[in-house]
DNA sequence: TTTAAATGAGTGATTGCTCACTTATTTTGT
DNA sequence: ACAAAATAAGTGAGCAATCACTCATTTAAA
């Protein structure tokens, strides 16, 4: 199978830390992600997690930084993991299949971290812009736009607009994920990896199990 | 063709009005889709919509009526289109091209607003909930789910779970929506209308043109 | 003893909202 | 037709509450 080693980064935001600024971040990204940037006030953060409000100043420059720290966490984990799959040379199918499954994968571990990148992402307009000098992909959504150019370019999917293939390849995926985030259904996001593939490979126009 | 008539409903929030009420809810729905309901004041908006900040409480009862009833406005007019798609008696194929037209209509047709919805709908956890009583689906995702449920259940589609088919369905649209709300790409939605067409029908296991 | 960690009362600025008031429009009386 | 009276539309200073953030001080670790 000749796996290429894509080395799992650090998991969430201070998963299994009792630090006190580990109990600042977990208490910021469960309020952030359920109420929003500015619905949470540095003192309600400081009272989940237990500690006084002026602490958090000692760890974070500001309320802003905190916010944005946790969400770039998840916004390069994210990328990095696209980037690790457009690296690998087992096919488009294949890449596919590697995405999906550590798509979710990376969500259900820390869900919460996951959904305030799904719900909150907008609040840093610098998270999706494209990237900044041309050459890296700062977002999920460019780097799978990256890797879709190169299929079309290697003529493994016939030419069409890299930009909203890769839209509708990652809906496939993301708005699930949003209507578990909203309620919409239970279980774990894993549970349908392989519903998922099928989908996103019927979105690029392969049949599954073909392409060698 | 035999259209059953979908009466296009009243047009985004006070389109082309210019009452003091419609300024207050442009500008509103302006500022809310940019900053989100909490970082948005009241007196930003009524600045905006050159007015005096007593007169929004003449017209709405708080700033969170008024921020509702915006959400509400795009948010049934999304659903109640998706309702009519499912009365349609045409075929499975005929209601996706039915939803994926129109929805891209109300999109292009006012964007702001259609912004406002994709990026603060969980601001109000009750307009994602499922229908209250069960009978009547109450959000974009609860219609598609039972348009497709009647699918299933009719032999359209292969057997499998409908909350999460919608959902990558829904996705294959909506996704392009966000990535075009982030500044990813340009053009109006209306543009793409056939892409979004072929990757649902794909995503459903529908060859395009087959089931007569 | 020295240094770092942690506190919480206090700061000025801003928040959503009210209300006494002015201005504009409509209704009524003659 | 015209003014007086009544209602509606619109204003903005001001209120209590809350905001993000600071800092003199205390507590704990080295």
């Amino acid at each position: 199978m000749s796996e290429i080693h894509y080395h799992e980064p650090a998991r969430g935001v201070s998963a299994v830390d009792g630090t006190n600024k580990a109990k600042i971040e977990r208490a910021a990204v469960w309020l952030f992600s359920e109420h929003g940037v500015d619905g949470v006030s540095t003192k309600s953060i400081a009272q989940k997690a237990g500690v006084s409000e002026g602490l958090l100043y000692r760890y974070f420059k500001n309320k802003d930084t905190l916010a944005r720290e946790l969400m770039r966490a998840i916004h390069i984990r994210l990328t990095e993991m696209i980037i690790a799959a457009a690296a690998r040379e087992e096919g488009l199918a294949d890449q596919v299949s590697f995405i999906v499954r550590h798509y979710c994968e990376i969500a259900d571990d820390d869900w919460t971290l996951f959904r305030y990148h799904i719900l909150h992402l907008h609040h840093f307009p610098s998270f999706s812009e494209g990237p900044e000098d041309g050459s890296w992909p700062a977002s999920p959504h460019a780097a799978a736009v990256k890797l879709l150019s190169s299929a079309i370019e290697g003529g493994a999917i016939p030419k069409s607009d890299a930009n909203v293939l890769a839209a509708m390849a990652l809906g496939v995926v993301l708005q699930p994920a949003q209507a578990k985030v909203l309620g919409a259904f239970d279980g774990c996001l894993s549970d349908h990896i392989a519903v998922f593939e099928t989908g996103v490979l019927a979105v690029l126009g392969l049949k599954q199990e073909e392409e060698a």
